[in-house]
DNA sequence: AATGAATGAGTTTTCATTCAT
DNA sequence: TATGAATGAAAACTCATTCAT
């Protein structure tokens, strides 16, 4: 495989590990040639600017994980059943690509503004899901994207929270608790 | 404008407001010269460095805030009437002053791991007063870390949904709700 | 004595001291201003710029030395005489205000190149005492420039020495042993 | 001009130069990279500072200077060789590389605090061969250091009167005469 | 005379990108 | 494809000097 695409995936690899490690602005092409063993320039034959991987890894990502999650709540018809899938396949993910997912969280707040409201979305999926069990009355009436903001919040602050050492690893030992919680709190209602 | 305090303030406003806008490390001295209406050279007369400004700003007003969080929590006896009074501060500050609170989520990734475990954090009075909740049987039983990330979850990703449009402003209106969540997901539990 | 005289008084001891211990250009007005216990505004009510400073400092006491080593060597008809007093000059100099001598050596080779040869300069000083014992046949004949460089150069380095550490203190034990060297030196010739 | 050292020996030609003409404090990194013909970001692919090749510089130039003095005195047995070799070698350098040689001059007491002692170091050559001919009653005994400074002052306060034009080059005419003048000055003592 | 905040031109340094090899 | 030296625009930062008080 002489064509380059070892070098490409490299590339990748490395930049996800920096990103990560030091932040995306605080990242040099000198800081990815070395760590990647790579000349600086090389860096071009593959993306058309350092912005340009940026976006590539965000945007490929982003989509397969949504596409994911469409793929694993499908299998289900029940919201909780829904739920509870999506909870189990976001912690699969942290666990199995941690730094991957750090990314795409990290990136998400500069770039989500960018980002179409289309189905490629894992904010849109689970919005899409919440919807639906509120028309069926599986949960309580309230904003859907207040209901949404709730579970994303439920299952990316203890993402943090692993990251930061505060909550012991590995994701997936917590799938039942957080969805019991993101079930609670969206059965749950303000007034009584 | 004999002493340099309006000056000064001048800065922080508008560092506050340019950091929230484009970035952190996407505001350039001379972005926030211009803005300020002072001379790039000015702000090193108040700060040593654009660093030093950022990490005074969130210093500052990260602990200011832990220290209203624990005004408030202390004013109550039981779980309910300290996280009501904890989510209701929050969505306070939100609605009050925006800008600051967005510039602290902003900063609090990159800056959280260098800030000691004291009570001048925000997330340590929240994990106080969980840690206590739960002594007393007021709340189920499960990592601390946790179930303050849980709480933390169902407060600063409707932050966030808000800073999106995604939901719809003031964040105050969401107190009882959220504060419900918070309730119903602390009292879940995995089995049942 | 409330007239400033003691403000520029302060200026010039402390000046003095950064010059020599951490260089002309490598010393600001915002150091010394710090140093001196004055603002930096200060300065210019004593000077008109740093650089006057500089040159002020170097040229009163450049030509004071000069004066005093005229006094001094006139004082004696002979050579011996004439170099022994320029010598004992030059060590009651350095050991009664090291600082104020190493800023005029430090300085020297700056500012040299636009003094002028007049009687005002040590070096032309101790030139012309030269020139004239050459006439005299005191000494051998040689460029009267090459020989005021050796006195020059057994006075300077060994001033150099101490400031380094590499000779004892006080120069002025030297006094005699460094006036024989030069005498020797001035009488040598390289043919023989 | 593949590889970068054409361009680095651009840097180090004209850093010298420019050194030497308008001082180093003085020398900008725009003045150098026009001179040199680069950009001023070249400077840093060469370079980790402006400070850094000055220090490069001076190390690499003054460690050769002092290894080339250790060859030449080498081969002579008695003192009188030793240091006429000593002086040959020092005009030689004068003559061929005055650029360098000023520099060397000029930095050396910006930096001789921070040089160790070791044999890299002209000065601790001359110290040593003074050493070992005081120890053999070769010359007058006295402080080493005294006498070091006293043949490096006959040599550089010479070397300072050919750049200012006081004395006529080249230097090495006056070989004769300074060898003979720094044996008179060693053999020469205060008493008698 | 003294202050010290403010200035702004000038400095060093960074870094994404280009290009000859 | 890969290299890495070179670029140059833009960044952070410095600092002598000015000026309102």
């Amino acid at each position: 495989m002489r064509d380059g695409s070892n070098t490409r995936r490299k590339i990748q690899e490395t930049a996800l590990r920096l990103f990560v490690e030091q932040g995306v602005s605080e990242t040099t092409v000198r800081d990815l040639a070395k760590a990647a063993g790579i000349a600086e320039g090389t860096l071009y034959r593959h993306y058309a600017s350092m912005n340009d991987l940026v976006q590539g890894l965000f945007t490929t990502h982003y989509a397969a994980f949504a596409h994911r999650l469409d793929i694993v709540q499908a299998a289900h018809t029940g919201f909780a059943g829904k739920i509870d899938a999506i909870v189990a396949e976001f912690c699969r993910f942290f666990d199995a690509e941690t730094v991957l997912f750090r990314f795409l969280m990290l990136v998400q707040h500069q770039t989500l503004p960018n980002i179409a409201n289309d189905t490629n979305n894992p904010v849109e999926q689970l919005s899409q899901v919440i919807a639906l069990a509120m028309d069926r009355g599986e949960i309580s009436r309230r904003p859907v994207g207040l209901a949404t903001a709730m579970v994303l919040g439920l299952l990316l602050q203890p993402a943090f929270g692993l990251v930061y050492g505060r909550i012991a690893p590995p994701f997936s030992q917590y799938v039942n608790d957080i969805t019991a919680a993101c079930l609670a709190a969206l059965r749950s209602s303000d007034n009584a």
